[in-house]
DNA sequence: CGTGATGTTCGATAAGTAGCGAACATCTGT
DNA sequence: ACAGATGTTCGCTACTTATCGAACATCACG
């Protein structure tokens, strides 16, 4: 469902972002796991919350975008009965140049067996 | 008084710094305080704790720095009764290059009074 | 040797966070 | 109108985290 169709979700303001909150919804490896996937995408991109194949139960997803949405990191729209994600690129490139590339290309996970 | 002199501080391996726990250690304003005054420091300059003027006590202070050295943010070496702290640049700009400039640029707070 | 300075550790508390399942809401089809 | 798909919300539990004060450890120094 989505939500109500009025209503707006909130989102931070590009000037209200902060690193604090930026890297506290980066510190979680699913929620890094869902900005890998939309950062692979060409921007502007956006998926619905359902073709994530995440670990954990629809609730506990919903927690991890709400958490990634309010931290200024994804932006949301409902489309329908699906709720589209897409990355805040633009405004977090501009406040935190290069934070965005490294998350994407480093997903998680210690160096090792970083093979080709 | 710092430590019993032998067993070493335990610090981790350039190779098993990850993303989410650097993440994890930049998200705490007082954290981040503590890596924003060392990274305005000469490359390799140490300080000793107690130069920090951070507003919660010892004990808790001890507890920020021993996160730091864990998710290898920072070294910690003990001299005489001070353990002197420095930024580990090197390894952290190797696997994360950008993030520590980032940390060190923005601190915290929004952006709004940028003035200059 | 005692004293002071510098830090750590321990125990406790309070607050926050991730996780789950069940129930609900909304839209899309049929 | 009903059924299915997609998500959210709520209540609960378990774990982690930030914080504090008190006690302790070590070193340096008079």
């Amino acid at each position: 469902m989505a939500s109500r169709q009025s209503h707006e979700l909130a989102h931070p303001s590009r000037a209200a972002l902060t690193f604090t909150a930026v890297s506290a919804a980066l510190s979680d490896p699913t929620r890094l796991a869902i900005v890998v996937r939309l950062g692979r995408l060409a921007p502007g991109d956006e998926l619905p919350c359902a073709t994530f194949a995440l670990s954990v139960t629809k609730s506990t997803q919903s927690a991890h975008f709400r958490t990634l949405r309010e931290a200024g990191v994804i932006r949301q729209r409902d489309e329908g009965t699906r709720r589209m994600n897409s990355l805040r690129r633009d405004d977090l490139d501009d406040r935190f140049p290069g934070l965005l590339n490294l998350a994407i290309a480093q997903g998680d996970a210690p160096r090792s067996g970083r093979r080709r």
